[in-house]
DNA sequence: TTGTATGCGTTATCAT
DNA sequence: ATGATAACGCATACAA
């Protein structure tokens, strides 16, 4: 028997001698159909192993019930950890998620774009890579009237909702736990300015040091990329001058990972001659022979009420031109050892100590 | 101007008076379409912002020029790494990538597949999950006759191909490296043998014992997950008894990390006391502290061939039943601190030192 | 070279 | 309660 052929409800409708619109009915429950009809369909298509077509249903209906989901990476945990939240909100709805990597690429972006538009997905999140700058790829997102949402790395664009982090707050809580352990010439590892998530942690970090009347120095702030490599370097050169720092608050977990190793190599200990703390909470950070201290984003919430804000806006969409929503969650200062001196200390939330 | 309606072919051939026909015969570069029509109807297209809607495209043609990844969990590298290699040979083919997460159960596996196959997609790769036991679910990948590629975890079923690396040579290579490091009491951190690759790497390790007239010990074969924890309880119970081990072959890098996480708490030397090899190569084997030795997956070359497979498999449709090809890579050795005695030492290829 | 008609599998509208 | 038919957007066989 070969099983080639694709069963239809027509397969269905001709084995019955019933019409193909009498299936259909019958196999989306619909009221009017008799109780006999609709159990001798269900059963039929049971036996012919009948599977919807859902390009039918979506060329007809327009709706495709799938999302894309656009990612720099998606063996960062943080990101894999908002598209397990997106996943959990939106697989109860029946939806299918698409993942795409820009790995960092404004062009790949703009195809991965094109691609899912034209896949006619239901809707879009999108944590824009480093390298974007000009928006009109992600323009063409809302010229389809294709719901967009930014999370965690956005541009600002009207009509677009956004689910972040207070990056401001981070990059605030991160350099007053360091001056609280005692620290008084911190350096700080500044991502990509061009990304707003890295400028907010900055001026965070910038903001505390007022607050705390430290005088801001330029030379303790280095523009490092998110990788290991970059915060070992950044070490070895602030290491190989005088007035070295004390503390280290790096924008990137892999960069304070590169610092870390670096600085264990030149025999600085840590946390009582530098204290560090990270940015992301990579699970890692955890498990370090020498834990280290880091801001957690609460990737999965992030990936829920993304989706949850996707939700509503497409149920909303009756007379609306265009909703608009920004939910910024709170970040969480994890202190673990790279960064605490005090054996014994009272975290107030949401610190947490582990 | 509202920008809502999706414009289609229709919209180009009235603008120009022309049939539907004609616009997607230029659309698609018919040689039969006059040079004039053509680039009329391109610089139409152009001006309404025409996109093709590939839904229709698929319903046409049956094929949606995307295909499915299912994979226990996306943020492992080896995993993600597979599908950059992938997404590397398909891109280029217009192949879409649809990602899914088992998260290592078989029921979310079976409800990926069915959404993917009711999606149509043209291909499905999968590595299964460690709770898969029972194939029926994947069998409908062939009943309803889509092509399915298993890549390292694969399950033996007829008609499937699959591109896995020899994890028995991966198995044999590690421990014989350990014994070539002097060691003869060699633990083994053994996966979830319901699974192939952990069943191959593990019979690698007997053989070489056996090779090598080393005793089996079965106290030193000790089932653990793939978790940092299980790792650490294994040294745990091990150092507790006498006869302690002189070496660990862990089949995961995570466990093989608990495991000298817990070593170091017990001021056990490695590599002098215990020299330590993981598998898979997972990037942070590199940037420990003490660089942990361990066996390469080349996963991103077998995603390339898985790619290349699937492309030969869809290409060679024409008279043929089923096509099986089983592709089996070549595991590499990668020698670190971790089980390395000598200052010095000459690698034999595929053995590279770091 | 271009136009007409048809079908891919569904659902919705209108009949019956 | 059920049937006939049109439509979603596209590509193609057949005509012209």
């Amino acid at each position: 028997m070969a099983k080639n052929e694709k069963v239809t409800i027509y397969d269905i409708s001709k084995k019955l001698n019933i019409s193909a619109a009498t299936v259909s009915r019958a196999l989306n429950n619909n009221p009017k159909i008799s109780e006999k009809t609709r159990e001798l369909v269900m059963k039929t298509a049971q036996e012919l192993n009948y599977k919807q077509n859902r390009l039918a249903l979506a060329l007809k209906s327009g709706k495709t019930n799938s999302i894309g989901v656009i990612v720099p990476y998606i063996n960062r945990n943080f990101f894999s950890a908002v598209i397990d939240g997106i996943e959990k909100q939106l697989t109860p709805h029946g939806y299918n998620v698409i993942i795409c990597q820009s790995h960092e690429d404004a062009i790949n972006e703009a195809n991965h774009i094109n691609a899912l538009l034209n896949t006619q997905v239901d809707g879009i999140f999108m944590s824009v890579s480093k390298t974007t700058h000009d928006t009109v790829h992600i323009e063409k997102i809302l010229e389809n009237n294709t719901p967009l949402i930014f999370f965690d790395r956005k541009k600002d664009i009207p009509g677009v909702s956004s689910v972040t982090i207070d990056d401001f707050r981070g990059g605030y809580m991160a350099t007053e736990h360091l001056i609280q352990q005692g620290a008084q010439r911190i350096a700080h590892f500044c991502g990509d300015l061009n990304l707003e998530i890295y400028k907010n942690r900055n001026n965070g970090f910038l903001r505390a040091l007022e607050d705390h009347n430290i005088p801001i120095n330029k030379n303790l702030i280095i523009h490092t990329n998110s990788r290991i490599e970059a915060g070992a370097e950044a070490v070895a050169k602030l290491w190989a001058k005088k007035n070295r720092p004390d503390a280290i608050f790096s924008s990137s977990d892999y960069a304070a990972l590169g610092a870390i190793q670096e600085l264990r190599k030149l025999k600085v200990k840590i946390p009582e001659e530098v204290g560090v703390v990270g940015f992301s909470n990579e699970p890692f950070t955890k498990y370090m022979e020498l834990p280290m201290s880091s801001i957690d984003q609460t990737p999965v919430t992030m990936g829920e009420i993304a989706a949850q804000v996707f939700l509503e806006q497409i149920n909303n969409k009756q007379h609306v031109l265009s909703v608009e929503k920004r939910v910024v969650l709170a970040p969480e200062l994890v202190i673990r050892k790279s960064s605490n001196k005090t054996k014994s200390l009272k975290g107030t939330p949401p610190v947490s100590t582990e």
